[in-house]
DNA sequence: GTGGTCTAGACCACG
DNA sequence: GTGGTCTAGACCACA
């Protein structure tokens, strides 16, 4: 369900909490559904519990999942991801947008792009 | 000419090597103008040598920079930049326009930041 | 009667012992009258009994209320509220205006809040 | 510098938190200054060191604190303090007042308080 | 069974 | 030396 990179730079944690983001993003994990428990997760990926939680909270943080203790964490809906979220996405894309442009890439294909995403959902 | 923030989370020498990149895609140095020499920019950023060193290194990983012993860093190309940084972009570009239409932006929104990116060029 | 929410960080017996405090505080129901019994309320809040149970006592113990073995649970007077719970109020408020005025909270706004709560009793 | 009570039912990683964050608002570590590092707290508290970062990470989150990694973690400024802690702060006045009031705490009592936090400051 | 907290101890990146 | 991350394993509160 979920793939993680030992190689890469970046921790474990958050390459969890991405993988989980995305799997909410796409929909794989409906809005209201039950995320896997810290235990089970923490068994299948061969990782420390403790870390797995850490993931959790960062997801929980950003609002794209919220947890009842003694029952789990569940997916939360977009409306419930926090403004914070939204004003760094979209800071990004502008610098993402403005780095392509400068390396050649034409509007069509930045388009493309944009309407692919569009597709795929 | 480069904007520091130690409250960031971001190593420094990532900031530092952002903000370089960020000069080049704008055109502030032109491509083959002379990057500012690691001891000048230590200095006037009141940072450790090592810490510019690495910056440069990494800027030039990406294709953003050559070094010409004894000579300094130079702003290379758009089309110097390697591919994998382009892929990498792309792939970004990706997630963000998925997770952005997950969150409730509409095309037209994201139309008007791809404009706009091409406006302030 | 009593809003639950699950994705509070709060324990329920937590959220049902501050709902029913607040109901009597705000008068809703009056001193001597009776709290709704264990069991209606475990049924209508879907919620073990065990739980509502737990919050009885807590607020028992806090003053707010008094058990009649065989009749039940009954809002208490104000008077019958612990000195304990007074002093740790008058702390906790002690605290939140020091916090408040450090944030640059004006005197005049927590005045007004001082008023306004006048008002909505 | 910081008192813990084990008995408390709060974890100790909130209340190392809710220590520090008294410390900053009443001006004992002015805005700008150097906390203790995690490892000197966690030792002088005999408490891990895990714990201990736990409480900053908290502090940060709230925007007492920022921290900058191989330096250390230092007090913010009041306006760098999130905009949902205020509103925390606001709502549990509100209750705090309204339930002082049900007690019979007379208008002037909590004025006094008002008054009071002003002259400590 | 679930998440929440804590300990003990380790290694790494950063400056 | 500092914080950041991770592991291994433990106990507790909650429902």
């Amino acid at each position: 369900m979920l793939q993680l990179n030992y190689r890469d730079s970046r921790p474990i944690y958050e390459q969890v909490r991405d993988g989980l983001r995305r799997l909410i993003i796409t929909g794989v994990i409906p809005a209201g559904d039950k995320l896997p428990s810290v235990r089970s997760l923490s068994s299948s990926l061969a990782i420390n519990p403790n870390t797995i939680q850490r993931a959790y909270e960062a997801l929980e943080q950003e609002g794209y999942a919220y947890t009842v203790a003694g029952k789990g964490s569940f997916a939360a809906l977009p409306t419930d991801v926090s403004q914070g979220r939204r004003g760094e996405l979209m800071e990004q894309l502008k610098n993402l947008i403005q780095e392509l442009r400068f390396l050649g890439v034409g509007r069509e294909e930045l388009m493309a792009a944009l309407l692919a995403g569009e597709e795929e959902k």
